[in-house]
DNA sequence: AAAACCGACAACCGCCCCGTC
DNA sequence: AGACGGGGCGGTTGTCGGTTT
């Protein structure tokens, strides 16, 4: 079987996003959704595959994504469920919320991985840290972790399955170690307009131009019916945090 | 001061799963 | 039942900024 490419190879822009790039899909995705990434950038006017206008979403530009260091919390989490799931970011990443599953692989890669070899080699023994826990590990071996931590998996289910949309607080994290945007009501502490919050280097170009932008005729309106309740039902805090801009 | 090197992270690629027809 | 297509996932690469030589 051949399968259709997911975009045309040719003309289409690749690398990184233009903060232009970035205001076209923002404001398609929050008027119209996500109803088809292959068919979306054209009709949001980006010269994009529809697979790269996925990811700049998922990873960066929908709500609720937390930007910044990761908690020692976070990485006990991402440790022990590493340990128990290998690779499976998206899984680790259903367990920390507003974390994705890029941004865990890539700290798992360039510092987790890197910090507990380096455990392994330097100590034997006092768990008390992360770090000192991470030399109780046997041989690494870029997956045999076997890290004692006080977080077990156990409570990692429950304490998901109280909510299905876990706040941080949820978790116990302190949350004053990093800026975060986790919840509705914290879009509502940050003076209404999550886009204003200073950590999101990439949005706060978005609120300055949005009218701009919304007025752009590149984008047109999707040939489907969209059903618009299912969306906000979907991502309940669209309406009252995007629609703002309008 | 400039080149080389390195680390961090954004983005791409290709495969796989699953739903639909 | 199987072909097809969309979306998701994980591995890998590219790029950029900081550091070292």
């Amino acid at each position: 079987m051949v399968r259709t490419p997911c975009c045309e190879k040719s003309g289409l822009k690749k690398g990184s996003w233009t903060p232009e790039e970035d205001k076209k899909l923002v404001a398609y995705i929050t008027r119209y959704g996500h109803w088809n990434w292959r068919e979306l950038p054209k009709f949001a006017g980006l010269s994009r595959c529809g697979k790269s206008c996925r990811l700049r979403w998922m990873n960066y530009l929908r709500p609720n994504i937390k930007i910044g260091n990761f908690s020692k919390e976070e990485e006990e989490i991402i440790i022990n469920m590493h340990q128990t799931l290998g690779n499976k970011w998206a899984s680790i990443a259903a367990k920390l919320p507003g974390r994705t599953d890029n941004e865990i692989k890539n700290h798992w890669h360039t510092n987790l991985r890197k910090h507990l070899k380096q455990n392994l080699k330097s100590s034997e023994s006092k768990p008390d840290t992360l770090s000192e826990r991470g030399s109780e590990c046997k041989a690494d071996s870029e997956q045999e972790l076997e890290l004692p931590s006080a977080l077990s998996l156990q409570t990692l289910e429950s304490s998901s399955t109280l909510s299905p949309v876990p706040s941080l607080s949820d978790l116990s994290f302190s949350s004053t170690e990093y800026s975060t945007v986790s919840s509705p009501e914290k879009f509502a502490e940050l003076n209404g307009d999550f886009w204003t919050e200073p950590y999101v280097a990439g949005n706060s170009y978005i609120q300055e131009n949005f009218q701009q932008t919304w007025g752009d005729p590149e984008i047109q309106f999707p040939l489907y019916p969209l059903l618009l309740e299912d969306y906000f039902f979907t991502y309940p805090s669209y309406e009252d945090n995007y629609m703002e801009w309008f």
